[in-house]
DNA sequence: CCTCTTAGCGAAAACGTTTGTGCAACGCCT
DNA sequence: AGGCGTTGCACAAACGTTTTCGCTAAGAGG
């Protein structure tokens, strides 16, 4: 009762005393081309329609040579920020008629490795990866087989793919010369995972804020090596129990801002008053928190659809695409978590 | 330079002057109980190694009838809620080796339904759905395929498929109490898609709560009908027009108390001084909203984990699974945002 | 009546696997 | 020497498509 085996090829054929070649080219509208009669193709219709005929993709792949399916590859899809990538690029691949098979690496590079070796597995035809960012070296097994793979967010170190990022150093100078204007000297930061790219040009971007405003960079107050809520917990702890305190905080990620506040509630302070806090990544809840974050915004539709968009182009082209980094304007949302000192 | 042409079962044996099904058997670990001998084996094993074997699953899935393979259909990834539940779909998958074929059904109908058609195309083993609630009717075209089908969250009206949801009357039922509890009495709601079950069940629960309580339920107080934060936000601003105005508002979705805080916030006033809100689905940042949200959580790991333990259930026994629907229990997490009238 | 088009379709190979069956060759027993 | 069991593998079919090539029959032209 189970499979009452889904119709086939064969089995209109068989059904109308044709060869299933007929009955592939109506279905694929190749009956003009190919000489087969209205009344045959008709009749074709009719049945398919009857049986509920639905090709089977897996044959059809299989042949072709095509799976018109993309590979996407998300440390974490439970957060926003990436949830919010994810669903961009779905409704992307939908308009291009392309199926996305998706993997969760689960912040871990070994998830990340076997999720690459089993979406090659599938010949997906092309691959779309935030990756967890530690390194990059399995990548080069990726690239031997010539499918066309976009990085999205972070580049890991020694990863030549082409990529579509937020413009993270340019945001991050952004946040900090705000801060720097509203009067802080003494400017933290909350850093993610040091080796990633994002991390390092959001650092870098702190920095050149700092020099040009002629500050110097107080290395203890640069803290942090994970871009987890923990991560940001802890590091507003160490940095609270510094002396002097910093009057501002600039958390590199929406999770350490999220622990960052945990801390500073927990120690009885309140931001902005006791302490000034910067966040990187917007999301709708920002408005309403207790201190209305000022954040550095990223555009994540924009993420996802121009990461999608590259892709399709290299697969349609057969180049892989450019190596060129694409670079997503990033802007600042001013709200009430940065106190003024005049 | 593009496609160097993957190494095949039939490519290893020409190399080695032997069958492909003798390749086949060892890489599948079938050479003992078919009197491969050691040498050829280790001959097999190092050459596929050499050439980066990898076996091609559409060809695998065609010949096997199994792809290993689950459909997800989900409202819309971004949504915390639907993210958490797409992330531990992901993770369990994973650990029964499972591939996940994504789509975003962007709260439309109708593309729920193309994505029904385009996962049957690929022969997915079985599908995860989280309907968008409005109707049920093309669910009945996937049952005569056969395969089985879990619905999460949502169950359509006139769908009669295994589902796993949270205890929607109870929770509601447990919030609506405690805003009685706290001597609220004029308490207002504001629902989602009125023909989804979870919007039934969670009015159920409210109205339930109510009479036991001896208080009549106004029904110009019961607002709304999607899940949108825009439907928060109106039915709040309506709800603020009436004249008594509530003291209490209670909103069926995530996004419904995101638009309602707003829609109290842009009119200048307080929660919980001037009224008083609980929300449905818990998340992160509830913990530090200028009101943390008093919420009835649902646990989403468990809505996750479960759905697709059934599912998987069904595929390895080759029974639907039963019709029965998995209650999760919520909890009722309270903070700041519901006022105490004695 | 013979050839040439052209319309209309079928046969078969191929995509890369898996698996049932067959079949040599070898050793062993009697 | 003949029979038998075992070892070690090859052949071929099948999964459901797509596509190249070719075939037949009818009509047109001479």
């Amino acid at each position: 009762m189970s499979s009452p085996t889904r119709p086939t090829l064969k089995s209109i054929a068989r059904r109308l005393g044709i060869s299933p070649s007929t009955v592939s080219r109506t279905l694929n509208g190749q009956g003009k081309s190919n000489r087969i009669s209205d009344a045959t193709q008709q009749a074709v219709r009719e049945m398919a329609l009857e049986l509920g005929f639905a090709p089977n993709r897996l044959a059809r792949s299989l042949r072709l040579k095509k799976t018109a399916t993309v590979g996407l590859v998300i440390p974490d899809v439970s957060n926003p920020f990436f949830a919010a990538i994810a669903h961009e690029v779905a409704v992307a691949a939908r308009e291009h008629h392309y199926s996305i098979a998706l993997c969760d690496s689960q912040e871990e590079t070994a998830v990340e490795v076997e999720s690459l070796e089993s979406l090659a597995h599938w010949h997906v035809e092309g691959l779309l990866v935030c990756p967890v960012g530690e390194s990059g070296e399995h990548f080069r097994d990726w690239e031997r087989g010539g499918t066309p793979l976009v990085v999205i967010d972070r580049v890991p170190p020694g990863c030549d793919f082409p990529s579509v990022t937020s413009d993270n150093r340019g945001g991050a100078k952004d946040a900090t010369r705000y801060l720097l204007e509203c009067g802080h000297r003494r400017i933290a930061c909350i850093q993610g995972i040091p080796t990633t790219s994002s991390n390092e040009e959001r650092l870098a971007g702190y920095r050149e804020a700092m020099e040009a405003a002629g500050v110097q960079v107080d290395e203890r107050l640069v803290v942090g090596e994970s871009f987890l809520e923990e991560a940001g917990y802890c590091g507003m702890r160490k940095l609270l129990g510094a002396k002097p305190r910093p009057t501002a905080v600039f958390a590199f990620g929406n999770l350490l801002a999220l622990g960052a506040m945990r801390a500073v509630r927990e120690r009885g302070l309140t931001i902005p008053s006791d302490v000034s806090l910067i966040g990187f990544d917007d999301y709708p809840y920002a408005d309403h928190l207790a201190a209305p974050l000022t954040t550095v915004a990223q555009d994540c539709r924009a993420l996802g659809r121009r990461s999608f968009e590259r892709l399709y182009e290299a697969i349609c082209s057969g180049q892989p695409a450019e190596r060129a980094c694409c670079r997503v304007p990033t802007t600042l949302v001013r709200r009430e978590s940065v106190r003024s000192w005049e």
